[in-house]
DNA sequence: AATATTTATTTTAGTACCTAAAGTAAATAA
DNA sequence: TTATTTACTTTAGGTACTAAAATAAATATT
């Protein structure tokens, strides 16, 4: 009369104190209680399995005692070892893989220049293969388990299938990738969208913790935008919501990227920024469609030393925005919209623009009531989310494993 | 040594089971087990207990017995007197009260033409105050209790303030009328958008059934829509998403009832419809500001009959909608959109520019992906949405009071 | 008509897991 | 050395679940 797996509210309460562990570094049971509404009795009993399972440890006292009578408390911190992932980000002509522990932290960063577009599905198979095994081999010793595999790409994913639908990295769409890793490597693989990846990291930090409902908007050579409801990605019925970049702006307007006109992408991306100058200014040379970082600064700086046609550019960028952001605000009204990428160097030189035109396009009700900021760019972010997301979806398999393990 | 409240899974089962029995009508025990995954004996106890709180009631035997051997099925289902909502909705110059019973059904409805922009804040709390307790009074009786108001109201409501923020019913902003009432009538009182009430009783049909994301337009003297994720409604930060009718068709396009200029509504609302129509052809006399059903009519009826002034409105109009729900898509990616409205009178003369724009507008991935699909209007559609979402909202409370009561 | 079979519901017995309270541990303050 | 304070663990009691057994109520078979 054995019930299987319980009525789930000690899993759930399992993974409440795993993830606060993560969140907070080391935490004392009783405040793990305090923090998840359950009894310290409860927090021994589960604490008690974990360090049985190894996947945490108690820290040595704290040298000097914090002020205050009483018994020290006892701080628990999750074992960094008990489990790594592997995240890579998958974007044009370069890829990178991070390996990042049980607790969250980055242990390892490598970068490949890999020529995206010229490869065949397999072929991205079997460099996927290649290196993920190589990083096995050289950086996961040590390790109690591969918890997961994480992969984020640039474009549509269907995270459900995981399958890319389609990235301005690949030359072939509709390839059914993570399947394939996961019995390879026999783990579990997540797809992600990049722009995901990075708004799960920027919703984590605690200057945005009271912003359940954020809105990011990625500036580069694409816009990407990531909608968390709730704390967790939006996903539409195709996991390819949050097409930001290819909203309208002026219907009949610019030509983008993807062929269709007006698209918002069509003025304010990079490559954008880029065509409409080249006719116009003197800039450093280079392939004009894939214009290089610092092509883009070159630009920028133009803009911001009162260049009037740069400026003029930057203006037309920053009123695309507007436009785009005011409908968001309409559809979504978030809390928050923050704007990043590698295209927020430009930032200053289009948010005048961009707020006035915000500003009328925008129901007296809805103004004020969202904060807009831009927000430093990092090139580690998207590994950094696909490692937290990654760790978050895999805790439950975690925990099962060391409790067969435990048993055998 | 007891628990208050245990540790909710009984609490989360026992509203499931009513959930159940609303949804379906009458069910028998084993099958309430299966539909929520709980065993056969929880429910057993589960509706013991309800019986003698008087929620719910065992049908009579079927006679004829339903083939097949074996000891036939008893039948539970709510006990329609076990409590009761009142839903009101508020329109410009209209109010309706509805009065709904435990199990979902309409018991009572009835319209009072009423001078809504001519009205004060306390004189809309005055008049609803006596609205509702003579609906109390005369048709209230043989209920156990009254389980919570609804106030759908068509404008921006908190719904967690219970704060009319805007309404194009009323003259006067940021009414906080829900805590009001419910001192006055001691019980719930609900504020709602009348498009998420809507939307509630789209999602609810079978036929939507399989559209957890789904989003409703609603047509008519305004513009309205209503997202629901995962089957709820969407509310941003401040509870006034989806602004859909405000968001931008043309910059600096034609003049929009907000003040503003180029929103969707501008162009396919009854009221812009019929201001564009107003100066080339020959229309029923009315107010032009508000015009009526029967001046609505008669300018769809141009349109379909072929008159090329009246098709090129419609056109437009389904070109500002075509470009409305390209964002929409790809923002949202949804899995249907509803078009609904007393407007859709008016859908077959824009539906060919409409969706041949969306054609124009979408990226080719989001094509086809998305069911479009306009749906008949019924005037009464919103309060019984209301009703759903009231009862839902407060079967917790009824559980609880029906507990004591018996303790008592 | 009696018995077997089938299906639904209820009862019983056993398990998981929670909490409050009591007990123990480990520190500081008096 | 003793009292006090705080943290953690153990104990005892309780809720609520499930599987299995028992019971109930029908039809099918002999």
């Amino acid at each position: 009369m054995a019930l299987p797996f319980g009525d789930s509210s000690r899993h759930e309460n399992t993974l409440a104190v795993i993830h606060t562990l993560r969140e907070k570094g080391s935490v004392a049971r009783i405040d793990l209680g305090a923090l998840n509404g359950i009894s310290s009795a409860t927090v021994t009993s589960i604490s008690a399995e974990f360090l049985q399972q190894g996947l945490i440890r108690e820290c040595p006292p704290e040298t000097p005692r914090p002020n205050g009578r009483g018994r020290p408390k006892t701080l628990i911190e999750l074992n960094p070892n008990a489990a790594c992932v592997v995240c890579i980000k998958l974007s044009i002509n370069e890829i990178q893989l991070v390996v990042g522990d049980f607790s969250g932290q980055v242990r390892h960063s490598e970068h490949h220049a890999v020529p995206t577009l010229a490869l065949s599905a397999n072929d991205l198979e079997v460099l996927l293969e290649e290196k993920i095994s190589a990083i096995c081999t050289q950086q996961l010793t040590g390790f109690q388990r591969l918890a997961g595999i994480c992969l984020a790409v640039q474009g549509v994913v269907s995270s459900q299938s995981g399958t890319i639908i389609w990235s301005p990295a690949l030359s072939f769409r509709n390839a059914p990738i993570s399947a394939r890793l996961a019995e390879r490597f026999h783990c579990s693989v997540l797809l992600e969208n990049d722009a995901n990846c990075i708004a799960s990291v920027l919703a984590a930090q605690p200057a945005y913790a009271d912003c359940p409902n954020l809105v990011v908007i990625m500036l580069g050579y694409g816009i990407g935008m990531s909608v968390l409801i709730n704390g967790v990605p939006y996903l539409g019925a195709n996991g390819s919501a949050a097409e930001f970049g290819h909203s309208k702006y002026q219907p009949d307007g610019a030509l983008c990227a993807c062929g269709r006109r007006g698209c918002i992408e069509a003025y304010a991306s990079d490559y954008a920024l880029y065509r409409a100058a080249a006719n116009h200014l003197e800039l450093p040379s280079g392939d004009s469609a894939h214009p290089s970082e610092k092509q883009m600064q070159a630009l920028t700086q133009l803009a911001l030393q009162g260049d009037p046609v740069a400026q003029e550019i930057y203006a037309e960028a920053g009123r695309a925005l507007g436009v785009g952001i005011a409908n968001v605000l309409a559809l979504f009204n978030p809390d928050l919209v923050l704007i990043t990428g590698s295209g927020v160097r430009g930032f200053d030189a289009l948010q005048a623009a961009m707020y006035s035109t915000l500003d009328e396009a925008l129901v007296a009700e809805l103004k004020g009531t969202t904060r807009i900021e831009s927000c430093a760019w990092d090139r580690d972010m998207t590994c950094m989310g696909g490692i937290a997301m990654t760790l978050n979806a895999t805790d439950g398999e975690t925990l099962l494993d060391s409790q067969t393990v435990r048993e055998a």
